[in-house]
DNA sequence: ATTGGCACTCTGGCACGGTGAGTGCTAATT
DNA sequence: AATTAGCACTCACCGTGCCAGAGTGCCAAT
């Protein structure tokens, strides 16, 4: 797209004008906005222009414009860069600082959503990552009743775990104790996933000349890490449905309640993320570029967290196509990097 | 109130083609409903009574009737009792089995609200016991790193709490879990609040002659049952705020927004919630009678839980006053003695 | 006491017309 | 060749008026 100068400028305009007050924009109220020196008449062919080549579009045939998803696409992608990211800082560290106190991490992370959504006044997401793919720091087995075993596992990421399943034989809390020394002291840092292979291979060679507490280890553990992965779904933490209502966006009760309907199935969104897990820094995505925002109006922004170099989850906002992009992405990538620095330092 | 027995099936008559409909109902749609055996004049000068007494209400002057709140109390305390509770019994029991299988009991609760909000269409709310009112069965240091340390808790209900904080001496994990062993010997059934008042006491007597281990010892128990108090506000599982959309009744998008914004605020409800839950069985609030639902036409039907003599927390269902108590206020009955009956098994 | 009939009231939906915002086009201007 | 002013045109929006339908209240008759 090779855009005059002064065409760019409009654009901009226009996609700025309807952030702020999602009213049609006409010709008149660019002018108005920045200072152009050319009348609206001159405006009003740019404009056509710019509807012709897809960026902007009529809800009817004599409105003022809109921009379309290909108008927001450029941007957020051209016209943005150049914009001062002017966030609230004080404003921003001041409730971050909420998220210093030492806590589990899940509530972090769910204050982390409740963060994004008060402060963009759309709706905070985040993901917790899959136990599975934490590191253990420590696994302890607690004894409930006859043969009943509650297994709690720390990660080194400050995740906790629990699990309760039954054991063929009986065993004292002692037993357990031993049993989770010498698991703690053997597994350390290792995923739990890793531990599970790790098992696998020493079954083998135990077979033949294991004690019985090796075998009730191996059933142990092999418990604790299966439970693990059967039921360890995704999963999402969300705030601020609330907000959207406020929007007039969404004004219209049907759009509106298929909005909620879909949000309640929280699956979805967690796919949704998922899949741009993997991906580097802060992504946009605009309206149907998303499968699953599709008819509903809505954009997405979302970078990944990671600790070190592996990607833990995911944390964005949803809010309408009309969004506040320039405010709303700077603030998606220090959140991630604060979520970040968090794992890092609950070492 | 001493009404007619016609006058008060035509009263259940209006209550129950309301609940179902949500249209104001005219004398003929009476007559169709159940047979009377009398004209449609006669039932209009028994609903102008029932009106004249303030149970009934015109929303304009000619239109037809809707209940009041004083019509539904009467309804719920007077002539509900006769009706058959029907339940679909194999429906109910299919979804509660998915509780049985060994969970978290957090788990367990967020999965009742669900159930709650799945099976009447409106909102299920759970609360979760303060962690502090439940009895320790098992405590659990953990060294995070140097200085810090990570307590877990479990309760004989089956909660499990965990708690960050920071020791004036470091500690190595062998000694932490001696310290954790002495103190599950000792403290084995007492609720945190007890623990910390013995603690209190001992204080005084070992001042002297305590040694080096039994000094941290108090101050482990004391960081973790204070810590407790302080941060154990209670919580809430709410599920099925979608549901309510799809309603009629809050079709009008002012009373919707002042509903999800109040919802928003899981803290009044679950003062709401906590205010009555030392009442036994089940309880009905129609509208006003509780300030917090004032005035959203909201009703709130709930029940305590428990573990043998000990109230732990309270589950119910909001919607709005035009709710299906009939099929209600049993399922609310049975869904908390389902709960009690998981937490006395879960010893 | 109950009923049928009748007049009355109010809502909801629909058509109608005026207003205003905004466009597109054309002819004049620089 | 780009810009501008002017003008006719097009819709959405809003208020009005009207009609049908549902339901009531009342009264006289049973």
């Amino acid at each position: 797209m090779d855009l005059d100068d002064r065409t760019k400028r409009v654009l901009k305009a226009v996609v700025l004008s309807y952030i702020e007050t999602a009213h049609p924009v006409g010709s008149r109220t660019v002018i108005q906005g920045s200072d152009f020196g050319v009348s609206s008449a001159t405006i009003r062919s740019i404009m056509a222009d710019l509807g012709e080549a897809g960026f902007l579009s009529q809800p009817h045939p004599s409105a003022g414009r809109v921009p379309t998803e290909k108008g927001y696409r450029f941007y957020v992608d051209t016209l943005l860069n150049e914009e001062a990211f002017q966030i609230h800082e004080d404003e921003i560290l001041q409730q971050a600082a909420l998220l210093v106190k030492h806590e589990d991490m899940r509530a972090i992370l769910q204050d982390t959503s409740k963060l994004l959504s008060d402060l963009t006044h759309y709706m905070g997401i985040v993901t917790v990552p899959k136990f599975s793919s934490t590191r253990v720091k420590h696994i302890e087995f607690i004894r409930l009743r006859k043969k009943c075993v509650m297994t709690i596992s720390v990660s080194e990421e400050g995740f906790i775990q629990n699990r309760f399943f039954e054991m063929l034989n009986d065993l004292s809390q002692k037993e357990l104790n031993r049993i989770s020394n010498y698991l703690n002291t053997l597994y350390k840092g290792m995923s739990l996933q890793d531990v599970r292979q790790e098992l696998m291979g020493q079954i083998q060679k135990m077979k033949d000349l294991y004690d019985q507490l090796q075998s009730e280890t191996l059933e142990l553990t092999k418990q604790a890490t299966m439970n693990g992965e059967q039921t360890d779904e995704g999963e999402l933490y969300m705030d601020g449905t609330a907000h959207m209502l406020d929007l007039p966006d969404f004004n219209d009760s049907k759009i509106m309640k298929g909005l909620l309907n879909a949000f309640e199935k929280k699956r979805v969104i967690l796919q949704l993320l998922e899949r741009h897990i993997d991906s580097e820094g802060v992504q946009v995505f605009i309206g149907a570029e998303n499968p699953f925002l599709g008819d509903h109006h809505c954009s997405l922004v979302v970078s990944p967290y990671k600790r070190g170099d592996r990607t833990l989850g995911a944390l964005g906002v949803i809010g309408p196509t009309r969004m506040a992009y320039s405010k709303v992405i700077p603030l998606v990538d220090m959140a991630a990097k604060q979520v970040s620095r968090l794992l890092e330092e609950n070492t």
